[in-house]
DNA sequence: GACTTTTTAGAATATATGTTCTATAATCTT
DNA sequence: AAGATTATAGAACATATATTCTAAAAAGTC
């Protein structure tokens, strides 16, 4: 290192300064591109030497702000460890093309990350509302639903339906006199719906919704 | 590969199924490791050899079902592609050891990984809501309520203070007479608090809540 | 069945990545 | 300021990983 390279001095005397850099550059690294950065990536955006980023990565162990699980691209933050990272990615289900299938890819806009927490067993995929007919039930307009894929349901759960190939969200009940299938929107001034049979593609499990 | 292979002959007639278990592979490591798996990985758990797991990656890659990133550790699937990669982990604050601050390591339980589309400019950080004080406001004991870091609030806001030690979810106003704060419970049991000041931690801006 | 094409394994190679070593610069101690 | 200590760069090395090559097996074609 020259003596006139004073960036560099400011960084060496700050060297929690410098921890504090590389943590953030190994999450955001992280987040960006889904994998942790090499030490080359680091050392070349710190403008450090590579055996330095290893020098401050050991201490950093030692300090417990990182962990190295060994192998290429190993390092991970904490931060990064402490975090349950198994999420789920649901596929976020949009408009349904005539007659596919509810999860066909041409339906699925995205994929959102939702942590297993939220989850238990069983397969899943995300709504978007799309109206105010699940209003009561506190299901507002772009609210995320969350729905655990099942082809039956039990009365009172909120199902997804598909009507007018459109995917729908309605309470799901049985009625025994019409021998019908009866769909409650949760609002007011909604009536509810009959029909012979319906095919039921899952059950809402979780919104995830703006607060008012 | 030997003719007397069977187990090996069945993949080869199907490698369509033999792609499906390279992507659910692939998928299941990066989930359960936090990084892509090495080629090698995947041909010791598929039981091929490694350029044998080249060659379908690029079959794969043609076929847009992979994208490899290069490097090592490069190869994701376009489901991972697909997912807006970009959550952030949201500490998520248990009990407040006295007197600490809000957000200090000790009081944060773990991070959940939050898709950043739910979220806006800021910082955040999650309250698991705990007690029935803001039922009517739609937070159920249990729910987790992701929070904007913030200081200052608008009347009629769901802020977080600390109370007691505890944070604490209430509907903040100012009341002019009394020259109070006024925190507002939203449930017709509780009465309304009154405090000369509150120091605001943040406002509520969004809930995951189980559905009823 | 003889030929061609495709698929595969295993070795060889190339590249990427992590770690260690050494000399020097910077800092600290007295 | 002299000597001791620490931090750093850059090279050298070791390891991990990806890619290419070759021959053989398997499958397809006629």
């Amino acid at each position: 290192m020259s003596v006139i390279d004073k960036e560099f001095i400011v960084m060496r005397t700050k060297n929690l300064d410098l921890m504090e850099q590389i943590l953030k550059f190994i999450d955001n690294s992280y987040s960006i591109n889904g994998r942790s950065p090499t030490i080359r990536e680091i050392a070349d955006a710190l403008q450090i030497s590579k055996s330095c980023v290893g020098e401050y990565l050991n201490e950093m162990e030692r300090k417990n702000l990182v962990k190295n699980n060994g192998g290429s691209r190993g390092i991970m933050t904490i931060k990064m460890a402490k975090t349950n990272n198994s999420v789920s990615n649901l596929p976020v289900v949009g408009s349904i093309a005539c007659g596919s299938p509810l999860l066909a890819e041409e339906n699925i806009e995205c994929y959102l990350p939702i942590p297993k927490e939220f989850l238990g067993n069983g397969e899943f995929f995300i709504l978007q509302a799309n109206g105010d007919s699940m209003i009561d039930a506190g299901i507002n307009n772009g609210d995320y639903v969350i729905i655990r894929k099942q082809e039956t349901a039990e009365q009172g759960q909120i199902i997804v339906a598909l009507i007018d190939n459109e995917a729908t969200l309605k309470r799901y009940y049985i009625d025994r006199n019409k021998r019908k299938v009866r769909l409650h929107p949760e609002n007011k001034n909604m009536e509810d719906m009959y029909f012979d049979s319906i095919v039921i593609q899952g059950v809402a499990i979780k919104v995830i919704k703006d607060i008012q």
